[in-house]
RNA sequence: GGGCGCGUAGCUCAGCGGUAGAGCAUCGCCUUCACACGGCGGUGGCCACAGGUUCAAUCCCUGUCGCGCCCA
């Protein structure tokens, strides 16, 4: 018996783990089901459930489980990522606790550290996940840092650089002084930052007095300029090109260079040219062939150790100069302002919005530096990645993502790969003493290699770095299958069959993941990609700790219950949508969770079960057929939906056949039967036991827990194997049209009913006769046959033909052919039902005039498509008799 | 500055050439024997604006305005 409320909190946990022990989320890689994969796109070994994670696993978790229930042999692949610099973050956080560092601890010692917190404290996520329903095959989880996927990195890695697509090259790249490391250009973030522009004076070096003026906001790198670029188009300075400035603060005398980077309408018109610590200035010294000091070191503090330093009276003093040695950028900012005041070559301050590139994860202004790094040539590998997304082997759901990946895509950047941090994978490359690299996959190799090269062993030390965490993901798709190994898993479920993610890690995760595919397994990694939008709260805004607006999944689940959550999601994931989520909203939508265990309650109590028996060919009656006939309708339109990855309209399908179509009407019209005995009621029942039964298995992947607790509790199959039952398929219903034909106009004519008494304010509790005058025969017998229903929903007395005389006082309303007679009494306001027949009339003349103008068109009648122009003819039929029977209407209460 | 997307009922959104839809909110009525996390009924919209294409435009095209995001 089922309980009178649903309490998800008490069985959402047993029944998973009843799912998993059965190992229910098993792929059959034995089995010769077609496969069906996604693979999770792996969550930080930090991370916990937020509600984005929400919002893609049950996308995700609906796609599998549907899948699955379609007979496909499903995998949806498990695991974590290792998240380098988060991961280090955390694991020092707590070394500092115990006030010590990574750098006492040494490196050995640290990554022990950090394995431990993982096996402690890591993956806490794989648990939430299990909150939410996510079918994950556990067995399989895997972890970037598995020696299986760290052989799988070091085998790339290796191919690669024998490939000549991974290099060393020194250039500028994006330092995060705070962790001290490389990142990745999709790393930093431009933020607006209020500062100045500083409009500075170099002197020219011909002793000449005059000067070139150029602005900057950043005064604190002029130490290691070495030109100053002018437009060659500017006319201002045309006669000082080739011209030696004097620099001050450290004398040296450096360049005026013609350069078309330098924009005259933008500050002075001339800019300061620093290569080592600026993208735009780098180029342009490399244009010119300039020197490339660096004067700022890893921690962003001033070095001197690059540059030379001159005296030059009023220009540059080379104690102030060396006293900045070791400052930090911001500091030493200050003090080079305050000098150049002194100097007065400070010439004008002009506020200013700066964009100004930051860490993502540190938060710290970027400094660009010139180091040796890793590179992958992404260009080369992006080529054939592109091709498979232009000729439509791999697609993009919605498709006008495909614009941004191309644009992306198409002017790639070089990647750099290396980062200057321990936790990760340690780049398989070794240094002789010459500075000689060997790239090998293990050391034994590279000190052959090293053998080999110097005629004799010689020692042989590894690179320091790691590799950017995005290196492994990006072989996710096969790493996780066992690949370099050729195992059964990696021929069947390679490629994927669809990606599901947000659009904000297109570049990092998925242009990676089919670059790395398309070289590695030479075919697509996967072959669609659905992008979903962002989670935000009920108005819109952004969920951020700082704003307080985070929702917690889990805190939705014990409340409402996993179902609700899901539910919700799945009813607000429309393409290219962003999903607004609030308590609000989870709870409206426990509201149907409610409302189908209610429904359920109900079967239950009139002793509805499962009869496997039972097939749709076998209904006789107008209720059966119907509800049958609009359930197949409601599967296909379900399914179409799920096909099409519309998960809105999927939710919207079941949610409109369950409530309004199964609960609203087919279980209040069945009321009589039900109470009833006798073969009618006997097909009642059992129909009404096989929809039920269609409705668990069609909601069951957006809603896995109460669909298949109540087909337990039916007894439609064993505990917990609702989950690998058949997903319905539409059915023909024999009879379907009349049956439909005989149930629109039952709904219809309650519904009529229901609306007059509702205006009249006649209380439901006041039964009047309803009486049909002008009917068809067909009407009346249709009538007799419902009249328990008809008396029960229209609060009908009775029901049957209008006899005799018109009865006084009486509301009235046109049903197609016949005119329904509600005798009210005492209880009608004419004036009020005049009112309400004037309005209908007023509303089918509006329509009937609609109609007119268009057939009144000679150029539509000639030109519309004919059924249009049928369809138009009938519409104005229709409404002149419905004018002409509330005319007569109005004429009898005249 | 370049690109993408969005402006439809009070709110959140479907619809995307042929009579404007849903959920929530709101307003009535109902403690009717599954469900008040409920039932029944109603109110509410120049489909942002201006042109154009078409027999016909919320829907297609162009422009304007407003909002959001991405890239410089």
């Amino acid at each position: 018996m089922l309980s009178k409320s649903h309490t998800p909190a008490e069985t959402e946990r047993d029944i998973y783990a009843g799912w998993e022990s059965a190992g229910s989320f098993s792929a059959r890689p034995d089995s010769n089901a077609q496969p069906f994969t996604i693979m999770i796109p792996p969550p930080n070994v930090t991370g916990t459930l937020h509600v984005g994670h929400a919002l893609t696993m049950t996308i995700q978790d609906t796609l599998i489980r549907y899948r699955r229930m379609t007979g496909r042999d499903a995998l949806w692949q498990p695991g974590t990522d290792h998240a380098g610099i988060a991961t280090q973050m955390v694991v020092e956080r707590l070394l500092a606790e115990e006030k010590t560092t990574r750098q006492e601890l040494g490196r050995d010692a640290f990554l022990e550290r950090v394995w431990q917190w993982k096996a402690q404290s890591g993956g806490a996520i794989t648990e939430q996940l299990r909150r939410i329903g996510a079918s994950l095959d556990w067995p399989r989880e895997r972890f970037t840092m598995d020696e299986g996927l760290s052989r799988a990195v070091r085998q790339v890695f290796v191919t690669l650089y024998k490939e000549g697509l991974i290099y060393r090259d020194r250039r500028l790249v994006n330092w995060d002084p705070k962790f001290q490391s490389a990142i990745s250009d999709l790393e930093v973030e431009s933020r607006e930052i209020n500062g100045f522009i500083w409009h500075l004076r170099y002197p020219l070096a011909d002793g000449s007095g005059r000067a070139i003026t150029v602005a900057t906001t950043r005064p604190e790198t002029m130490l290691g300029d070495t030109a100053v670029a002018v437009n060659p188009e500017d006319a201002r300075y045309t006669d000082m090109i080739g011209q030696e400035v004097i620099l001050p603060l450290t004398g040296r005398r450096v360049k005026i260079v013609a350069d078309a980077y330098s924009d005259p309408e933008k500050g002075t018109g001339a800019v300061k040219i620093t290569p080592a610590h600026d993208f735009n200035d780098f180029e342009v010294g490399r244009r010119h062939g300039l020197d490339m000091p660096s004067v700022l070191d890893r921690e962003a503090k001033i070095t001197l150790a690059e540059i030379t330093l001159h005296a030059v009276p009023g220009i540059a003093d080379p104690d102030f100069t060396r006293g900045l040695e070791g400052l930090d950028r911001f500091e030493a900012r200050k003090r080079i302002i305050a000098e150049l005041e002194r100097l007065e070559l400070l010439v004008d301050v002009v506020k200013h919005v700066n964009q100004v590139p930051h860490g993502d994860r540190s938060g710290v202004p970027i400094e660009p530096l010139l180091t040796v790094q890793w590179y992958c040539n992404a260009e080369a590998l992006a080529k054939p990645a592109i091709a498979a997304v232009e000729d439509g082997r791999m697609t993009f759901v919605p498709q006008q993502w495909e614009n941004t990946f191309f644009a992306w895509m198409r002017d790639i950047q070089p990647w750099c790969i290396s980062r200057q941090l321990w936790w990760g994978h340690r780049i398989p490359a070794w240094y002789g003493p010459d500075g000689h690299v060997f790239v090998e996959q293990t050391e034994e190799e590279a000190a052959a290699a090293a053998t080999a090269h110097y005629g004799k062993p010689t020692e042989i030390t590894r690179d320091e770095d790691v590799l950017d965490t995005w290196f492994s993901s990006a072989l996710w798709p096969f790493s996780t299958l066992g690949w370099p190994d050729q195992t059964p898993e990696l021929a069947k479920y390679y490629p994927g069959d669809v990606l599901v993610t947000g659009f904000d890690i297109i570049f990092f995760w998925v242009a990676r993941m089919m670059m790395m595919g398309m070289h590695f397994m030479g075919d697509v990694p996967f072959r669609h990609i659905y992008i979903h939008g962002l989670v935000r709260d009920e108005r819109g805004q952004k969920m951020s700790k700082s704003k307080g607006n985070v929702i917690d999944p889990l805190a939705m689940v014990d409340q409402y219950g996993a179902d609700a959550l899901r539910f919700a999601i799945t009813r607000l994931a429309g393409p290219g949508r962003d999903v607004k989520l609030g308590p609000a909203i989870v709870e409206t939508n426990r509201s149907f969770i409610t409302k189908l265990w209610n429904a359920a309650r109900f079967c239950e109590m009139n002793a509805i079960r499962p009869d496997p028996a039972f097939t749709p060919d076998q209904a006789t009656l107008p209720l059966t057929r119907w509800i049958l006939a609009q359930a197949s309708d409601a599967i296909t339109e379900a399914t179409a939906a799920l096909e099409a990855y519309r998960f809105d309209e999927y939710g919207t399908a079941c949610y409109r056949f369950v409530w309004n179509v199964f609960c609203d009407w087919f279980l209040e019209l069945a009321k009589p039967a039900l109470a009833s005995e006798g073969a009618e009621a006997e097909e009642v029942k059992r129909t009404a036991g096989h929809v039920l039964g269609l409705i668990l298995r069609l909601m069951h992947p957006s809603i896995p827990y109460v669909t298949e607790e109540l087909w337990a509790e039916f007894g439609y199959g064993e505990k917990c194997s609702l989950i690998t039952a058949e997903f319905p398929k539409p059915f023909e219903v024999p009879g379907a049209a009349e049956a439909r034909a005989e149930l629109d106009w039952l709904v219809r004519l309650i519904g009529e009913v229901r609306g007059v008494r509702s205006e009249m304010n006649v209380a439901p509790s006041v039964k009047a006769p309803v009486l049909l005058r002008d009917a068809s025969p067909e009407s009346l017998a249709r009538g007799a046959r419902w009249i328990e229903a008809i008396s029960r929903m229209a609060r009908a007395s009775e029901f049957g033909p209008l006899i005799g005389e018109m009865p006084k006082g009486a509301a009235q309303l046109v049903l197609d052919e016949a005119t329904i007679v509600i005798p009210l009494g005492g209880l009608i306001d004419f004036d009020a039902e005049r009112a309400r027949l004037q309005k209908e009339r007023a509303r089918v003349e509006k329509d009937a005039e609609a109609a007119a103008k268009k057939l009144g068109s000679a150029d539509f009648v000639a030109r519309a498509k004919p059924e249009v122009v049928e369809e138009n003819r009938d519409r104005l039929a229709t409404a002149q008799a419905e004018m002409a029977r509330l005319d007569a209407a109005l004429a009898r209460i005249a």
